[in-house]
DNA sequence: CGTTGTCCATACGCCGCCGTATTGACAGGG
DNA sequence: CCCTGTCAATACGGCGGCGTATGGACAACG
């Protein structure tokens, strides 16, 4: 069983460039020909990796399943401190410019009706993590959830204006940025556990050693 | 010159009608012939009443635009209080479930270059209306549009929610609801300005005389 | 009763995309 | 060598949507 012979593309490189088109052109954008032009081929490549265009599209999701949920999930729980999780999340927002446009676009996403699917257990695992971190503090199930909620709405809600109003919101490696999280996390904390502002201790679990791998910038 | 000649279709139909597709299927659902059908007509009468496509579009974000200003902040407006009219906008949220497919499915839109002039001109409004009413609490520039930001971010990741987890948003007629509304309200007001939980006044401005003539309810 | 202007139906050519069928290049393994 | 399996180019039919061209139908008005 021969395997590369030469530059043979992989079914992998048509699912990342699926995704980079849900990015620039929506899920409408997804289409075989101008994709297979850009990746320097034409269909008869594609048509041998992947039954048709849906086969395509869920290929797409699983890859941005998993990379939204486990990987960045995954890197946020490296900090063990639920308000520095909770600030990370936050902060998260600013790291790539092409992660935020490829959720609003499969979030308004309707034609293909499984993407829905996958967008649906994607937020749900986001907004179980949060629930989490609040549960973590101390609060109960109900507060929990209202927190979470609310935090989960920043988030998104800040997603959204990044790109509706991209002059109105700071980029990260301007000072008014740190500033703007640094108030956010004062109403994104419940009074109890706003122990300090930045993203030191304050004692209801355990402290917080990961010396930040993966920073806020690389925005813009 | 014969007006009405029976069961004619105005310019003003077909736009409705484009708005009604972009909430359901998106800017790239909104094709002529599709349309006609669903009107009861053929592409006969449309490009009687435009010249292409795009005409239609820009007839529907007008209407769009139109609306989601100086109609929704003219209702809000009916409040006096700041504090009042900042709730209100929090809660027009659950007005419409239409309302917020079309919005998200046109900050999504890339494809007619032209719809992101309309996205960017409206959520400005909506951000300066917010700026606005921080600025009447007492707030310096700065932190006025700190915290208009962050409610920004609330609300339109609350429209996000309620789309892709609405098993986990509170119907408007749960008592869920008017509790996380409350909740919210303490996180979205500045401490200083915190003197009722409730749609009362405080004293910074007027009174709220206002009779609450557009409910909350309707969604779902 | 013809004329004029409004509103719509029908028919056509075009283009972009989907999916299939067929053929071919090219590497290794016998 | 040839044979098999991998990956891709080409060619084709079909479909849905856009825009045009033309020809009504039908009211109002003289």
């Amino acid at each position: 069983m021969p395997k590369s012979q030469k530059n043979a593309l992989s079914a992998q490189d048509w699912a990342e460039a699926a995704l980079e088109a849900i990015g620039r052109r929506g899920v409408e954008g997804v289409a075989v020909e101008p994709l297979a032009r850009e990746l320097g081929v034409t269909k008869g490549s594609f048509y041998w990796h992947f039954t048709n265009r849906d086969a395509l599209l869920t290929a797409a999701l699983a890859r941005w399943e998993a990379r939204e949920t486990d990987e960045v999930l995954a890197r946020v729980q490296q900090e063990t401190d639920p308000r520095a999780r909770i600030k990370r999340l936050v902060t998260e927002v600013n790291t790539s410019r092409r992660a935020s446009r490829i959720y609003t676009a499969l979030s308004s996403a309707t034609k293909p009706s499984f993407v829905r699917e996958y967008v649906e257990r994607v937020s749900q695992r986001r907004l179980q993590f949060l629930v989490d971190c609040y549960a973590a503090l101390g609060l109960g199930p109900e507060r929990a959830r209202q927190w979470a909620l609310q935090t989960y709405s920043v988030f998104l809600g800040s997603l959204q204006i990044r790109r509706d109003l991209p002059d109105e919101w700071p980029a990260a490696d301007d000072p008014a940025f740190a500033d703007y999280v640094r108030f956010l996390m004062v109403s994104l904390l419940p009074p109890e556990a706003r122990t300090e502002d930045n993203e030191h201790n304050g004692g209801t679990t355990a402290d917080t050693p990961a010396p930040d791998p993966q920073a806020v910038a690389q925005s813009r």
